[in-house]
Formats: structure tokens, C-alpha cells, sequence
DNA sequence: CTTGACATTGACCGAACGGTCAACTAGGGT
DNA sequence: ACCCTAGTTGACCGTTCGGTCAATGTCAAG
């Protein structure tokens, strides 16, 4: 059991830097296999398929980025609005952290398998779908907090944090295209622009 | 010639139709070379590599959209930021129609591309960003022409069209992820908010 | 000491991958 | 009639793909 449980999870752990650094169809089980130490046999029986592991990294990953992002960002030691002005100084950081240090911006890890796997399999883009949807909640809960304590007019929270979700993505997309994390700091600061209705004339 | 350059397009063409409704690396030479009804051998003579083929369908893919999406939405019939609206108007009907006969939603070919290769291959990562730069700038125009206008505030009209455009991205990323050509018109909307500072008290 | 469940291993599968190549065909220029 | 170039073809290359499987190892419960 533990020493089962030790190499089903190297082997996600694996999975989920060389997916994550690469791309889901990039990477073989093979490669993914070598990396955790493990004989592709005993994949097989961990995992009945390869998408069945990515499923479970997907898990693996939101569970990552719930604890090491949103849940630091959302501690509400200070006002709401600037806990999400928080999350974008948190994720600059990190990806300016791993830019020193492989060169490289891999983007989001969800955004990157929505892209490339939405259109290929249904349990996959389900499973994004719901990891985008859950991680809109602690700007929901941020937003919601605004407009109570009056920094914010009375808007739709859930749409407002989908849109700045949207430009998350947008924003994470770009800085790995553009190879640049210093995007990610200046178009995030425009981020709050999205929740307040502006009167064009 | 002539014939050379009909199988040459043909097979860009293939190309072209399949990496964007599936993914780059699941999509294989020899696909592509059935729907284009071309030999493999007859592929190699044209191109040297898959890759090769991939910057010339990304070519090819903005043409295209330059020719159908973003010219048409940015003619100066209708006031400058009114072409903005038009734009998400237009990718949303757009992909709309796409969703109604293939009941699928397949994003933003350059997204999708930047997404999967960016940290693969510095040839495409480069020409995606280079593809990003060159669409921002019919927003720039209208951005510069609102303010001259006095419809906007002076800003600085490149990074707004910088964050506007990452907004695409990320609304794309949405849609094709949640497979709903809604959001696109939904959050479209807040674009323009992008555009205008906002003093947060 | 035996049993049974789980874990591990390495050999193996057919298919597909990107890519190569020598032979052949077609057509215009001289 | 000749050649030359560009285009076409199908067989073929080694490698890797995702996946299978029977044999073996490990170890705690009975």
C-alpha cells in the first residue's frame, strides 16, 4: 500500500512537470515512466490508460495550485479587492521564479490542457471546464465582500469573476507566447477594470 | 507550377483544418496527406519537415483571419470603439456557426499554437508571437482614433490593445474549454472596461 | 508455513510516427 | 528527338507509440 501509493504518485509527479513543461501528446509513457523511476508494466497497473493518468493529474495540479496560489492570495488579512490584485502578484512572482530558473513561461496547466485536449476528449474538458469553474469562486467570494463593504457597486460577482478568470487565462497564454512574465504584471493590473461598468459616451 | 502549387496548398489547406480542430502533435503527416488526397513522398518534396508545415499553416491561418474577421470588423463605417464591439460581435457569430455544424468550439488557431509549441519549438513560438503583435494592431488604430475622437480618455493605446487582445485569448481559451459560444458574446462585452482607468476608492 | 492480494518486471504486440529514397512521369525549351 | 527540371509514387527506414501479459516478487493476515 504505501510503497503502491509511493509510485502511483511519482508517477503522477512526473507526469505532471513533464506535461506541464511540455504537452500532454509531447510526452510518452515511456519518458513519463523513466522520470519516476518506475517500469511501464507498473503503470499500467496504477493506471488503466494514459488520459486516466492525466485526469489524475489535473487533480494533482489543482490541488497544487488551490495551496501554493488562490488560498494565499484570498487569506483575507487584507481588503478584498486587493487580495485579487494579491493573486496576480503572487502567480508574476511565481512564473518570474520559474523563468530565472528554466528560461521558460509554461502558462496555466489548465489552460495548456483545455487548448490541447478540449476538442480530443470529453472527460478531459469536463474536468477543465470544472477546475476553471472552481477556481472562479475565491473571486466570487472577493468580489462579493467588495460590494458589501461598499468598494464596489452592486454587480454581478459571478460574471465579473469570470471575466477576469477569462483574462487570467488570456494573460497566462500570452506570457508563455510571448516568453515573458513581465506581462503577467502589467495586464494584470488592469484586471479590476473588468468588474466596473464604465459609462462610455 | 501550376499543379505544384494546387498540392502545395492542398496540403496546407488539410493541414490547416485538421491541427486546428484537433492539436498540432495529434495530428500526423500522413492524415494530413489522405485529406489532402497527396502522397507522403509528395509531401516531403514540398516541405522539409512537419514543422515547416506548421508555419506555413499559422501564414496562411492569419491571412485568413485578417481577411475575414479583423478587416472586415475594423472598416470606418462605424465609430472606432463601435469597431471593437463589432469585432467580438464577429468572432462570436463566427464561432457560433462553427459550433452549429460541428457542435464544437476550437478556440484561437494562434492560442491553440502558442498554447501547445511554445515551449517546444522557438520557430513557432516566435512567429505566434509575432501573429499576436501584428492583431493587435487594428485596435491600436482604433484605440488612437477613439482618443483623438475625445471618445476616450489619453491612454496608452498600445498596452490597451495589448490587454484587450490577451482578453481574446482568454475568452477563446474559455470557450472552446467550456465548448460554449455564449461566452464569447457574454464576456466580450467587458472588453472596452479594459480601456478606461478606473479610480478605485 | 501457507495463502492470497497486490506490486513489479521485462519481453512483447501491432500500429503509427516522421522521414528517406530511387525510380518513374509529365511537360516545356532547345 | 532530346534533355532538364519539377512533381509523383510506393516501398521502405528505424523509432516510438499506447498497451498487454505471464511470470515473479513481496509481505501481511490467517
Amino acid at each position: 500500500m504505501d510503497a503502491a501509493n509511493d509510485t502511483r504518485q511519482r508517477i503522477i509527479t512526473a507526469a505532471q512537470e513533464l506535461i506541464y513543461t511540455r504537452s500532454y501528446n509531447e510526452v510518452g509513457v515511456q519518458e513519463i515512466c523513466d522520470h519516476a523511476n518506475v517500469k511501464k508494466g507498473s503503470f499500467y497497473h496504477f493506471f488503466p490508460s494514459k488520459r486516466d493518468l492525466a485526469l489524475a493529474v489535473l487533480d494533482q495540479s489543482q490541488a497544487f495550485m488551490h495551496e501554493t496560489i488562490i488560498n494565499k492570495s484570498f487569506l483575507d488579512d487584507i481588503p478584498p479587492l486587493a487580495r485579487i490584485e494579491r493573486f496576480f502578484t503572487t502567480i508574476y512572482e511565481f512564473h518570474k521564479q520559474v523563468k530565472e530558473n528554466t528560461g521558460r513561461i509554461f502558462g496555466c496547466p489548465f489552460g495548456n490542457f483545455g487548448c490541447e485536449m478540449s476538442t480530443q476528449d470529453e472527460d478531459i474538458r469536463s474536468k477543465v471546464d470544472n477546475i476553471l469553474s472552481t477556481s472562479e469562486k475565491p473571486f466570487v467570494k472577493a468580489l462579493t465582500e467588495a460590494v458589501e463593504r461598499g468598494d464596489l457597486p452592486a454587480i454581478d460577482t459571478a460574471a465579473t469573476a469570470r471575466a477576469i478568470f477569462a483574462y487570467v487565462e488570456g494573460i497566462m497564454l500570452y506570457a508563455k507566447t510571448c516568453n515573458d512574465p513581465e506581462l503577467i504584471r502589467e495586464l494584470g493590473k488592469r484586471a479590476l477594470q473588468l468588474a466596473v461598468p464604465v459609462n462610455m459616451q
